[in-house]
RNA sequence: GACCCCUUCGUCUAGUGGCCUAGGACAUCGCCCUUUCACGGCGAAAACACGGGUUCGAGUCCCGUAGGGGUCGCCA
């Protein structure tokens, strides 16, 4: 289980308590990124030891969503409750070693000792009333946890990647728990022997670890390990600096998934909020493995940015193949229209990608922008459509169908030849002519442009939307 | 409350003592392109939290204040 100590090892440990969040999702895309950058291994570790709170469903959501934004990781994913007897094998050690002890406060006593401080106006922490007491004291009946004998004196000190150094005075950490009266190791054992035990260089979490990162130093000492390399990285914040909540987009990534967005762009996104590399903003995933380093990190926490986000992925939509953007669109496509489409309006739908994509800022908004290429007549108009086609217009159109019907080839070119000719006999503006037009085929007051709209949709068609709409009378 | 951390345009950021008359991007506003909507182009407005030092010189270093965040579980 242990790999080479010179390469880098880094590793994305969630709880599966819930989907995984943005503000997960952006820590393990700076694991990954630093564990590529550096050609060393990004692993992948289940912290399930809350029984009551882990749920398959959660672990599921977990790899879908990292399967999902494209973070791949190293070897075997690690399931810390499979290994809680190992370490609860080295809590005794530690026991035997006097480096820890037990201890048979109650519950009802520590509550009472947080009260007290809290009323006292001192720091809460646990006493240590169990620390040097003779275990011939302790009481009958009760199940002891054990906790770690912290220095009383002196600081413990990290050189934090982005925080830089950070102290803090031994006084300041109280003995924690490391095995709990039923016998199950905590997360503080489990997560450090887990990291010993996977080879762990670099921790890269998030912020509200940073004070974990002083006692877990001291677990390691006691264990007579080196701890790895710490980097906290600030906390996502939502659109108002407070903490990120579901209001603010502290969604599972799936929810960005359904909401139409792109990995690629995701991630890019995901990358500058906390990082950045000069005046770059569209970043390559090759680019972000290239240049990704930890100094690079800001130390203050970030706002998220739905409009950000949005022009960021309209950016990935223009660059991404019409081919990928088909396959993509099709089965939201289909989903809306509750049945497949036909091999013709997949023709269609794929020959209007190209002009549909410039114009969608994400797969929902592109979809919904396609469907007049793939439902039956007669359309439904919204209310645009329907104030652009009053009766001079629906005349017009009239005029015009009897135009194009005899148009010989129906191509861009020939079509736009075609209605300027039509605009100039009518002494009317080509808008005019466009925009019923535009209502007539799709239904709306917004398209790709209309000669585009014309050839893909087919004479056929078209002239059977036109008909639909127009007065011939 | 205690401890730790943070603070450049509305937002994400560049900036590591003179290159800063503080740069870029998103958003906003104007103009251009244009059959619509986007895209694109050009331009405008917009920030060093505040107060003291240090220095010939401070956005950059130090101290304080204010504001924000994180942590104080037999949760992870």
């Amino acid at each position: 289980m242990n790999a080479a100590p010179s390469s880098v090892v880094t590793r994305f440990a969630p709880s599966p308590t819930g989907f995984l969040h943005i503000g997960g999702a952006r820590t393990a895309l700076f694991n990954w990124l630093f564990a590529r950058h550096h050609g060393g291994k990004f692993r992948l570790r289940i912290e399930d030891t809350d029984r009551k709170r882990s749920t398959q469903e959660a672990i599921d959501a977990i790899l879908d969503g990292m399967r999902w934004l494209g973070l791949d990781w190293d070897d075997d994913v690690v399931f810390q409750f499979s290994r809680a007897e190992h370490h609860a094998e080295l809590a005794r050690r530690l026991l035997a070693d006097g480096k820890a002890y037990r201890c048979y406060a109650s519950p009802e006593e520590l509550e009472e000792m947080r009260a007290l401080a809290r009323a006292e106006g001192r720091p809460m922490r646990y006493d240590g009333r169990w620390r040097d007491r003779d275990p011939a004291e302790a009481p009958p009946g009760v199940d002891p946890v054990i906790r770690l004998k912290m220095p009383q004196a002196g600081e413990t000190e990290i050189e934090d990647l982005v925080q830089g150094p950070v102290t803090v005075a031994n006084d300041q950490l109280d003995d924690m728990v490391l095995l709990r009266a039923d016998g199950t190791p905590t997360y503080m054992l489990s997560v450090v022997v887990d990291d010993h035990d996977m080879g762990v260089t670099h921790v890269i979490r998030g912020d509200d670890h940073l004070t974990n990162a002083f006692r877990q130093t001291q677990l390691y000492r006691a264990l007579g390990w080196e701890p790895p390399a710490f980097a906290h990285i600030p906390l996502i914040h939502g659109a108002d600096g407070a903490k990120l909540s579901k209001r603010h987009g502290a969604l599972g990534v799936e929810a960005y998934r359904d909401m139409g967005y792109l990995p690629a762009a995701l991630r890019n996104y995901l990358l500058r909020l906390g990082w950045g590399h000069g005046d770059d903003e569209i970043i390559s995933t090759e680019q972000a493995i290239g240049w990704f380093d930890l100094d690079g990190v800001g130390k203050s926490p970030a706002r998220f940015d739905f409009v950000k986000l949005d022009n960021l992925n309209g950016v990935y939509m223009r660059e991404t193949d019409t081919a990928v953007l088909l396959d993509a669109v099709r089965p939201i496509i289909e989903a809306k229209m509750e049945r497949k489409l036909s091999t013709a309006a997949a023709a269609r739908l794929e020959r209007g990608m190209e002009g549909l994509r410039a114009r969608a800022k994400n797969l929902v908004e592109l979809a919904e922008n396609a469907m007049f290429y793939v439902i039956d007549r007669p359309l439904p108009l919204n209310a645009k459509a329907e104030k652009i086609l009053k009766d001079e217009a629906r005349q017009r159109l009239g005029r015009l169908q009897a135009a194009l019907s005899v148009i010989e080839e129906w191509s861009e070119p020939a079509l736009e030849s075609a209605v300027r000719a039509f605009v100039e006999s009518e002494g009317c503006k080509l808008g005019d002519a466009a925009q019923p037009l535009r209502a007539a085929l799709s239904g709306s007051n917004t398209s790709p442009g209309i000669f585009e709209v014309m050839d893909i949709l087919g004479r056929e068609e078209c002239l059977a939307r036109i008909a639909d709409q127009a007065c011939t009378a």
